[in-house]
DNA sequence: TGCGTTCTGCGATCAGGGACACAGTGCATC
DNA sequence: GATGCACTGTGTCCCTGATCGCAGAACGCA
């Protein structure tokens, strides 16, 4: 598993603009503070690697269409009884694409930070598409409409290109992931799924350590794997000193550590 | 897990005048057989979908620079050791495209079938593409050089756009198994894979029922399991009617039976 | 500050499958 | 035909991870 693998489902070019989530807000607050950000200053377009080709008009006409919308946390961007009909950007926040089974256990495909781009499968008209996407923190989403989509992209080869090249890393992810999980010991993929994490993860402040947030159970949901079982990899992990924990932060201190762990068998 | 899932790790046409692989022949006869008609008759490239946009032209020229290959059973296509660079169409047999763990474990990506188009990551400027490919049969493959690819469809945008759509198809099938391997028990995974195989199945001749060419050790490198759980499994569904056995060959009787364990958690 | 909700940490029990070890049995080649 | 090999059926042991049940701790909110 690679950061890669599980940070983007399509394009995530970081947008550090983009995410100034400073803790410690009254919710209705920062939710204000967010939209004017996004609706204002801010196109949802630029930056995107994806969208690198529009021209600027084109960006300009979108951007009038698509206004941000809010989520908060637990809330569904889209799922089956809604289905994809909007390409999504995630402009802040964090987004859980998953999937359900039927007897309600689910799997996670991908947390989406922002920048990322989602409902991707609309593009190249995909139907029955049954995965849900959840904000996992308060968070704005752009939306292009399907129309928008086929005027401003289908048209444009040089986009094409840019969905297949997206679309063949997502590929490569998924099978080395498949692998993962059905040749690998839980202990060895957590370590593997941890450093793809640590990939993506902002640094500390003085420390060349990287600090994922996520709780054992979002973890687990990317694992496939219990909470409980989830919780005591970490707290052994921990005990080897290869990370420390705190409520929904892993700090990972020996990346080297995990990386021969996430290679062994055992 | 479906039909496509396992069927095709790229475009897959069915090529009716393909696969004329009568039984029974002495190997050597059947490799002059197949070569000569691949070499002779037969262009590697019409009918397959992907290539549809070419022109007559262009197809004549790669035909030319593309000689077909014979492989026979057991033998790779590609491996680590000699990575991808060209664009393979499998003309008759079948191919094995596969991972593999380090302690030798191996999953198996994918089992295609003729007109199946394959490396297709080199398309897309994919590096490090780790899987894979085996011939399971005596089998014949085209191949297209990078340069050809390069000349001829890098510039054709049709064909950027086709390649978008088959590697979504992809990425859905690969969520989709993903899920099931993380999600379901093996009855349920080894039923699923059943009627994915079955939809692509050639039928018998009299009855409405499908054939399944796998043994155990194969339909067990698919579902990312020993050999000896999928045989129990398989005996188990024998048992109760759902399909009959026959060395490497399952045929497939209750479609609905298996659709249904396919659906329990159990 | 206080309270409730989330997160995390164990522990006990249980079951699905993995690892091995063989024993039959078609099929294929000679 | 005869011989071998590749497939398949089982059986036993064992171990990982799922399940269930709590308990303590940290944090968010009122």
């Amino acid at each position: 598993m690679t950061d890669r693998r599980l940070s983007d489902a399509c394009s995530r070019t970081v947008l550090s603009a983009a995410t100034p989530v400073t803790e410690g807000w009254a919710p209705h607050e920062r939710e204000v503070d967010l939209l004017a950000e996004s609706g204002e200053h801010f196109s949802c377009l630029s930056f995107v690697d994806i969208f690198s080709d529009l021209t600027e008009q084109d960006i300009a006409a979108i951007d009038r269409t698509s206004p941000p919308r809010l989520f908060s946390s637990g809330e569904l961007v889209f799922s089956q009884s809604e289905p994809v009909t909007a390409l999504f950007i995630l402009k802040g926040g964090r987004i859980r694409i998953f999937r359900v089974a039927e007897d309600g256990k689910t799997l996670t495909i991908a947390i989406l930070e922002p920048g990322a781009v989602f409902g991707e499968m609309l593009l190249i008209g995909q139907q029955m598409y049954d995965n849900y996407a959840e904000a996992i923190e308060t968070s704005v989403v752009c939306q292009l409409s399907a129309a928008d989509v086929e005027e401003h992209f289908l048209s444009n080869p040089r986009i094409a290109v840019k969905i297949s090249r997206l679309l063949g890393e997502q590929v490569a992810r998924l099978e080395e992931r498949l692998t993962d999980m059905a040749l690998r010991p839980l202990t060895a993929r957590t370590a593997a799924t941890l450093l793809t994490l640590e990939k993506a993860a902002p640094r500390t402040r003085f420390t060349q350590a990287r600090v994922v947030k996520l709780t054992h159970e979002q973890l687990a949901g990317l694992l496939g794997a219990t909470r409980e079982a989830t919780s005591k990899t970490m707290a052994d992990f921990a005990a080897r000193g290869l990370i420390r924990q705190g409520r929904g932060r892993i700090t990972i201190d020996d990346v080297d550590g995990l990386r021969r762990i996430s290679r062994s068998t055992f």
